[in-house]
RNA sequence: GCGCAGGUGACAGAGCGGUCAAUUGUACUAGACUGUAAAUCUAGCGCCUAUCGGCUACGGAGGUUCGAAUCCUCCCCUGCGCA
C-alpha cells in the first residue's frame, strides 16, 4: 500500500467548495493541486470563473491556471497532454498530485484517459458544415462512417461535426479508448444538499458582482487585457460571461440577467453531477475529517 | 345588489360536442457526452402498469346527447364596470 504511487480527485459541483478542500488536503499529504477546469485555463478570466487567488492558495502550488489568453483556443486534447506531464513531474519530485474541479471530460481525459482521436479542429471544414441541418449531418456522416452513426446523438449537431471531421481525415471514427494512469487513484465528491447549494450558488454569484465581475468582462470584450474578446466567444464560455456579456451588450437588463444567470448555472451544477454519477468510484463526502481519514485509508476498489 | 368577463394540469395560457390526459411556454425531474464540455444535445412530466392497457380529471352539483373541458340549469368563487 505504501508502496504504490497515489493520486488524489477532488470533484464535486460549482460551488461546492471543493478549492478549499483541495488546498487543506495538499498540506497535509505535501501535494500540489492541478487544476481540472476548463474555464479557469484562461488568464484574465478570475471572477467568473471562480478562479483561487493566490492567498487561498497559500503556498501550495496549483497547475493549469491561467495557461492561454482567451482569445486562443483551448481543448481536452490540450489539458491531457499539460496535465499528464505535470502529474509525472509532481511524483517526479516526490510529491502526491491532487486533481480538483468540475470539468468532468477534463478529468476523464486526464485521469482515466480517455484517448482524443488525433485530428485537429478543421475551422474550413466546420465552416462548410455550419448551415447543414441535422439531418444532413447525420446522413453525411452515415456514408463514410455508418457504424459511428449508429451509437452517435443524431440530434447534435456539434458532435455530428466533429465526428464527420474526425471519419473524413482517418476515413472512420475510432472506438472509444483509454489509456489510464497506473497509479492508485482516490476519488473523493464533495457532497452537498441541494438547497445549500443553491444557496451557496446564490451567494457566491452576488459576491462576485460586488468584486467587479462585470467589469472584468467588460474589461474582455475591450482588450484591456490584450486582444479584444468576441461577444461570441464570450457567449460561448457560458454562464457568467454569456449572462453579463448579453446584459453588457443591453439584450437583456441586470435583473433578467441574474435571474437567469443563477438559473443557469444551478442547471449546470445538475449537469455535473449527472456527468459524475456515472463513476461508482467516486466517494462522496462533506466532511474534512472525513476526507482525511479516508485518504490515508482507502479502499482497494479502483474504477473499473 | 345589478351588468359584463372569467374559473383548465405546479404556474401562465390554448382548446369551445367526438381524433383530449388535453396545443404551447415556463418551472420541475432524469439522461447523453470520442479536440468548442461553464459547451452541445435528449427524454419524461395526472395516477396505476415492464408493455398492451386501465382509472380519475378541465370550480361544484345536476341535465341534454350514442358521446361534454366544450351545450343547458342552479350553486360557489375571481376580475372589471355600475350602484
Amino acid at each position: 500500500m505504501e508502496s504504490t504511487q497515489k493520486i488524489i480527485v477532488i470533484i464535486g459541483p460549482t460551488a461546492s467548495g471543493k478549492s478549499d478542500y483541495a488546498v487543506k488536503i495538499a498540506k497535509k499529504v505535501k501535494g500540489e493541486v492541478i487544476s481540472a477546469d476548463s474555464r479557469q485555463v484562461y488568464c484574465g478570466m478570475n471572477l467568473g470563473t471562480g478562479k483561487i487567488t493566490k492567498k487561498e492558495m497559500s503556498g501550495v502550488p496549483h497547475y493549469l491556471i491561467d495557461v492561454v489568453n482567451p482569445w486562443n483556443t483551448f481543448t481536452v486534447s490540450h489539458y491531457k497532454t499539460i496535465g499528464r506531464k505535470i502529474i509525472k513531474d509532481i511524483i517526479k519530485r516526490g510529491k502526491t498530485p491532487i486533481i480538483c474541479g468540475g470539468t468532468g471530460h477534463y478529468i476523464e481525459a486526464l485521469v482515466e484517459g480517455l484517448i482524443i482521436p488525433e485530428v485537429k479542429p478543421d475551422k474550413k471544414l466546420r465552416k462548410s458544415l455550419e448551415n447543414k441541418t441535422t439531418k444532413e449531418l447525420f446522413l453525411l456522416l452515415k456514408k463514410i462512417d455508418s457504424k459511428r452513426a449508429q451509437t452517435i446523438d443524431r440530434n447534435n449537431p456539434r458532435r455530428l461535426v466533429r465526428a464527420i471531421e474526425i471519419a473524413t481525415n482517418l476515413g472512420y471514427v475510432p472506438e472509444k479508448r483509454y489509456d489510464p494512469l497506473p497509479y492508485e487513484t482516490i476519488w473523493i465528491g464533495i457532497l452537498k444538499d441541494a438547497e445549500i447549494l443553491k444557496k451557496r450558488i446564490h451567494i457566491r454569484l452576488l459576491s462576485r458582482i460586488k468584486k467587479g465581475m462585470i467589469k472584468e468582462i467588460q474589461n474582455l470584450h475591450n482588450g484591456k487585457v490584450g486582444r479584444k474578446v468576441s461577444w461570441k466567444k464570450l457567449d460561448d464560455f457560458g454562464l457568467e460571461y454569456r449572462y453579463v456579456s448579453r446584459y453588457l451588450r443591453g439584450l437583456i437588463t441586470k435583473e433578467e440577467m441574474l435571474s437567469q444567470l443563477e438559473k443557469a448555472i444551478i442547471d449546470y451544477s445538475k449537469r455535473q453531477n449527472t456527468w459524475f454519477k456515472q463513476n461508482k468510484a467516486i466517494h462522496w463526502i462533506n466532511d474534512y475529517q472525513e476526507i482525511s481519514s479516508y485518504i490515508k485509508n482507502p479502499p482497494q476498489t479502483r474504477r473499473g
